[in-house]
RNA sequence: GCCGGCGUAGCUCAGCCGGUAGAGCGGCUGAUUCGUAAUCAGCAGGUCGCCGGUUCGAGUCCGGCCGCCGGCUCCA
């Protein structure tokens, strides 16, 4: 975007000119009304804009109301907005007489000579713009909510009070937007995880660690099966290790070192030897890949495994489902030989988008982390890792974005984030290459001329952690879950105490089958139990009365679709056949 | 960890300026035997997150701790 460039409102940069705009007008405001307030920046950001304040208090709801109000008061007095290019000097001696550090900070760092400014009535900010033309182009606008902030997002920096708004250039967008918060928060996996009785976190257990209740272990049962059985397919073994080493063997790994921050304290047994509680998989599979010697013909060695870590998160990062203290990765680790690498990670491209697809994502970003700060290895061997990934992405056309120096300790890695059902973006799957830690624990393998060489290591992880991606279902599925994975696949509803027989009888037919029917006796009228299954988002519901007993029929109800009337059961017990063999998302009609 | 808000029955929440706790849903019991989103009635259920302080008296005020929520920072 260029300054002078006209932009109008279908321009796709405009709703962030718009809010660029409106976090000045907020910036105006607070300044009107609270003369000693320092300003920090104020940019749009994806659903709205924020403008950080220097001030000793925080904002109260009081204070953000009357914010608010005088910004629609100023939006109205449609004052113009004026861009100048003012001499530095001055604006530096400008922002210095009125006390404003972080301006004349930014203004030394990337001003030119002379300043871009943007003025409006007394209000004076350094700034690049664009902007719209005068404040009377703000028409819907809302200041959302406050929080801390620190200065150029160092938590060694002083902290500043962030203001959270939003705007439209009409009222209804706004009002679609907010219609859109109220959902998300419809869907919070949180709330539809007590509602639908999955899971709890519970103090007197600790924050971060979580309780599947039946219900929800039910949903995470049929992931580990899917997975497992895929897994197979694609010629991985499963293992299982333990959740406690030696602290010695974290040291050779590298993690006392390197990541430590998020470990749990190490622990001292009676013999003074301490174990340390496990923050990833990888050292124990690495111990059964040595646990004997290994010969070129048996690579790749795939191993997998459900492997439950625990890393101290700290607390004010820990979010239901999505962050957490322990949780279980669907890990695994890939030990091959260098040319078998770009194959390998090519096969696992392939998987991610198998499995995530049976769940409905199909919409993914691709991230490519390079080289950290504190790194273990040759900078080499980064750089033959890095191009491993690099190229595999390339080979099966992924566009990626380059997220420079958020790999791992030991190696680079591709992560993949998903696309949800309303918009937002779940990071889930991850691939690292991993040169280093075969290194450190002396990883070899017999080859074709009798000799032993170093072995190559891939990590990888599909769902990423079971929680979080069981969060991630949740919310996308707000709780309305596919037939194979939903905890009750269908419930039987007699119309009156002399259907009941019947409808015991439909259950266990069923039942008997392994699908997971219920059969609802209570003393209720059937508006009160459909009601019922209808708020546990049960997919479908059968009611059972004198015609479907004398007819060996149901009445079908399905979610979502409502009223199907009668099917025989054994059409009934085919459908449920083909829908949970097929992993299908929809749940009707029975053909295809 | 930091900033702000919050913590009352299983859940959602009310409780004014301090006077000793309430509703709806859920649960239990009884009546009702009912055809596509809530049948009626009765009953039970709370150390008001924990510890300390102020006060004749604390759910209410103050302090500390724990936890949760919105962010910051960070991540599977």
């Amino acid at each position: 975007m260029r300054v002078d460039e006209l932009i109008t409102l279908d321009h796709p940069k405009a709703l962030e000119v718009y809010r660029h705009s409106c976090a000045h007008l907020l910036a105006q405001a607070v300044q009107q009304l609270f003369p000693e307030t320092k300003l920090a920046v104020g940019p749009p950001i994806e659903n709205g804009f924020y403008y950080d304040f220097l001030r000793d208090r925080p904002f109260t709801e009081e204070d953000l109301a009357r914010i608010e109000r005088r910004m629609k008061e100023l939006a109205e007095q449609d004052i113009p907005i004026v861009h100048k290019w003012l001499p530095k000097e001055e604006v530096l001696r400008y922002f210095e007489s009125r006390g404003e550090i972080f301006k004349v900070e930014l203004i030394h760092e990337r001003g030119g000579d002379p300043v871009s400014c943007y003025q409006q009535a007394e209000f004076l900010d350094f700034c690049k713009g664009p902007h719209v033309p005068s404040t009377g182009y703000l028409k819907a606008l809302k200041i959302l909510s406050t929080s801390g902030a620190y200065w150029r997002g160092d938590e060694r920096n002083p902290q500043l009070q962030r203001i959270y708004g939003t705007c439209f250039p009409t009222a209804t967008a706004l009002v679609e937007y907010l219609h859109q918060l109220e959902e998300a928060r419809r869907r919070d996996h949180r709330r539809l995880g007590t509602e639908l009785d999955l899971f709890s976190v519970q103090d007197s257990i600790g924050p971060g660690l979580i309780l599947w209740h039946p219900k929800g272990a039910v949903i995470r049962r049929q992931l580990e099966e899917f997975l497992y059985e895929a897994h197979f397919r694609r010629g991985y073994q499963v293992v299982y290790t333990p959740h406690v080493a030696r602290l010695e063997h974290w040291r050779v790994s590298g993690h006392l070192d390197f990541y430590r921050d998020y470990m749990f304290p190490p622990m001292e047994l009676e013999e003074r030897v301490p174990y340390q509680l496990k923050p990833m998989n990888c050292p124990f599979h690495i111990v059964i890949y040595k646990s004997r010697r290994r010969s070129y013909r048996e690579l790749p060695v795939r191993l997998f495994e459900f492997g439950t870590v625990y890393r101290y998160e700290r607390s004010g990062v820990l979010h239901g489902l999505l962050r957490v203290r322990g949780f279980t990765q669907d890990d695994s680790h890939i030990f091959c030989t260098q040319d078998q690498i770009e194959a390998e990670i090519l096969g696992v491209l392939d998987f991610i988008r198998e499995v995530l697809g049976t769940f409905g994502f199909h919409e993914y970003k691709v991230y490519l982390s390079t080289r950290p700060e504190k790194f273990v290895g040759t900078l080499e061997a980064w750089e033959v890792a890095t191009q491993a990934l690099q190229q595999a992405l390339e080979r099966v056309g992924l566009a990626y974005a380059v997220d420079p120096g958020e790999g791992v300790f030991y190696g680079p890695k591709i992560d993949v984030k998903i696309r949800d059902a309303i918009g937002r973006w779940w990071q889930c799957s991850t691939v690292q290459v991993d040169f280093n830690l075969p290194e450190r624990f002396d990883l070899t393998y017999v080859g074709p001329d009798g000799h032993p060489h170093r072995v190559t290591m891939i990590h990888r992880a599909i769902l990423g952690s079971m929680e979080r991606f069981m969060g991630v279902l949740i919310e996308n599925f707000a709780g309305a879950f596919p037939f194979w994975v939903a905890p009750v696949q269908a419930r039987v509803l007699p119309v009156s105490d002399r259907h009941a027989d019947y409808a015991v009888r439909v259950q266990h037919r069923l039942f008997q089958q392994g699908f997971r029917v219920e059969a609802d006796l209570r003393d209720e009228r059937v508006s009160a139990k459909i009601r019922d299954a209808e708020l546990e988002k049960v997919p479908f519901i059968f009611i059972v009365g004198d015609r479907e007993a004398a007819q060996e029929t149901v009445a079908v109800r399905v979610r979502g679709l409502g009223d199907q009337g009668p099917w025989p059961v054994a059409q009934i017990e085919a459908h449920f056949h083909r829908l949970r063999a097929s992993r299908r998302l929809d749940l009707w009609p029975p053909e295809g």
